[in-house]
DNA sequence: CGAGATGTTGACGACCCTCAAGTGCAGTGG
DNA sequence: CCACTGCACTTGAGGGTCGTCAACATCTCG
């Protein structure tokens, strides 16, 4: 309708990018690159990319559209745990294991790159190795990131912060991916936002209802505006 | 009083111990060792073992004890992040940054070992930087699935069910490293689970009361046995 | 023994989950 | 163009859970 954004990250702006680059597959022709990676795949609406007990190997770097996991734990049906917009890496929460954790799909069709993670362990050499193990705690350290923050959604009490603290976290990543943070769509329904931060769907329409009465946000279907940055992160201090 | 278990791991149920070997530095006389790892050393409650900002450098085996850490997130007071029981290692959520994002204190007196991480990646040649890379990925991948289970605390409902999933984790854990898990010492206070969980004080204790009435668990003060762990874990399954 | 920390109990009210009914929108086929 | 169907979303009413506050008990340690 509105914005129909082929939001799209440019390849230098992509994760697998720079994982490329310390694996030294900057060549001028790509050629070492296009052994292990599969670049710019068209993926559709609903498509999974990867089964929670599949074999782990290949990570994926959403270039446009975006994804949503979901796990079992705790012996309770399959809970939402998180989105992949694009400039983001699907399948780095299974790396060091042997099988997924997460059912990842496609959410809102785009496309992806795959890079064959087995595939790299045995082809390169030593030193080629150690950078790619490098990158790749860091890279796990910064899911790591994520997962905290989402792990302190559990402190905040009421919804309205929850919904707050999931829009300014939207808008973050939004940004360090190169688009705008303060307007953007929504990739998921509210019952999937309900299901991530813990709440009932209707909570969170009536919350994001409020947060527009109050000024805070425009919001109207998948299109949100944040009108007040400040406002909504003072919201979060208890 | 009643039941004051020392507490400690077998070197050989250490994860540090594991860290060693595969970094080739299980010689008979331990030279090599001795030289990137402090051992046994004693700590004290309340002392601190790192704080949030300081440079990352070390790693920390708890032998003895027990330590709870914390972190400042979403801009808030801070918040009980997690606790290190024995056998278990602190600092790891650090990995693959530039500075500590935790807070990490004793909570029971007893023993940590200690591990330059630093001096460890000058010291090493290739082949042993590569196993100790992959040893760590496979440390994150761990920790990541310890972080994702607190993330799911998120969508437990009723405080009921976050206590109870509470105790089986902590159960779990102290079974896997060699304790008994139907009836262990809780290290830390209420208050602490309190905030761990995102639950009030008071809520803690009216559940750990409930449970205990309901014939689950026996709780009197810090120590606690669990009589029907199946029922518990059902409580989960909403 | 006394003082501070930690834990316990009760009363009350807000928030949010549940259930149920209703609205808007997209895609389909006549 | 229109009805029709399915789905996501919206709105309202009611009741349970848990946070807050306040008083009190118990534990710990000098």
């Amino acid at each position: 309708m509105e914005l129909k954004v082929a939001a799209a990250v440019a390849c230098r702006d992509c994760a697998l990018y720079q994982t490329a680059k310390v694996l030294g597959l900057e060549t001028p022709d790509c050629s070492s690159l296009n052994r292990v990676v599969l670049r710019d795949h068209p993926v559709n609406k609903n498509e999974v990319l990867y089964r929670e007990g599949d074999s782990f190997r290949y990570l994926y770097l959403v270039h446009s559209g975006s994804c949503i996991s979901s796990a079992t734990i705790l012996g309770r049906r399959s809970q939402v745990m998180g989105f992949y917009l694009p400039g983001e890496m699907a399948g780095i929460e299974s790396i060091g294991q042997q099988k997924c954790n997460h059912t990842t799909r496609v959410l809102e069709k785009g496309s992806v790159c795959q890079l064959d993670f087995l595939m790299l362990e045995e082809t390169l050499g030593k030193d080629e190795l150690i950078r790619v193990q490098s990158y790749l705690l860091g890279a796990s350290a910064i899911h790591a990131r994520q997962l905290q923050w989402e792990r302190s959604l559990t402190s905040l009490q009421t919804a309205e912060q929850r919904v707050a603290a999931f829009l300014l976290n939207l808008a973050g990543r939004f940004e360090s991916h190169g688009f705008p943070g303060h307007q953007f769509r929504l990739p998921m329904s509210r019952e999937a936002i309900a299901d991530y931060l813990g709440l009932a769907m209707e909570t969170v329409i009536r919350t994001l209802k409020s947060l527009h009465k109050k000024g805070l946000i425009s919001s109207r279907a998948k299109h949100i505006e944040i009108l007040d940055r400040t406002a909504l992160s003072t919201l979060l201090r208890s």
